[in-house]
DNA sequence: GAAGAGTTGTACT
DNA sequence: AGTACAACTCTTC
């Protein structure tokens, strides 16, 4: 898929970027948190191995990886973790992440939840698409990757 | 299909 | 508290 750079604190995943195209992008992608990073890889050994397995494809289930959302509002909160409980190779609307953190109308906030989601895979924000099934909104370049990752989900 | 109105959460003043 | 913004959705041309 490319090159993911993940930033972990001492609690939790505290930033993840996308897959970028070279190592250097991809840090600088998670430059602003680099600050609070762990000097202990082996703390999160076990969400680089789950992100790489993901990467290739493979099935894995990035729910396990502990993310830090200690600094982010109770719904941002909930419409990430709706978003994560949404199953591999599944979509779901920006109106059900809605519903899921407590507003049915506040659809348009869910996007801003995505929109401001740093935690690129483990909250697989390429799920989520518009109430009519197609793939739109996704700020620029940020369409095929959201594709490619899907089909990559479905097994392809 | 395109355009407009209705709603909500966040960030900033 | 008030205002502007956004990866939305629904209703109407």
């Amino acid at each position: 898929m490319g090159w993911v750079a993940i930033v972990g604190g001492d609690h939790g995943v505290v930033r993840a970027s996308l897959p970028e195209a070279s190592p250097s992008s991809a840090l600088d992608a998670v430059q602003p948190e680099i600050g609070v990073a762990v000097h202990t890889p082996e703390q999160h050994i076990d969400s680089r191995v789950l992100i790489t397995a993901f990467c290739a494809g493979e099935p894995v289930d990035l729910t396990d990886i502990p993310i830090d959302t200690r600094d982010v509002s109770p719904f941002f909160k909930k419409a990430w973790e709706a978003c994560r409980s949404i199953p591999s190779g599944q979509t779901r609307s920006y109106r059900w992440l809605a519903e899921q953190a407590g507003n049915a109308r506040a659809a348009r906030g869910a996007g801003q939840a995505m929109a401001r989601n740093k935690l690129a895979l483990l909250v697989p924000c390429h799920r989520v698409v518009s109430s009519s099934g197609e793939l739109h909104g996704f700020g620029g370049a940020g369409l095929p990757l959201k594709s490619r990752l899907l089909a990559m989900e479905l097994g392809r």
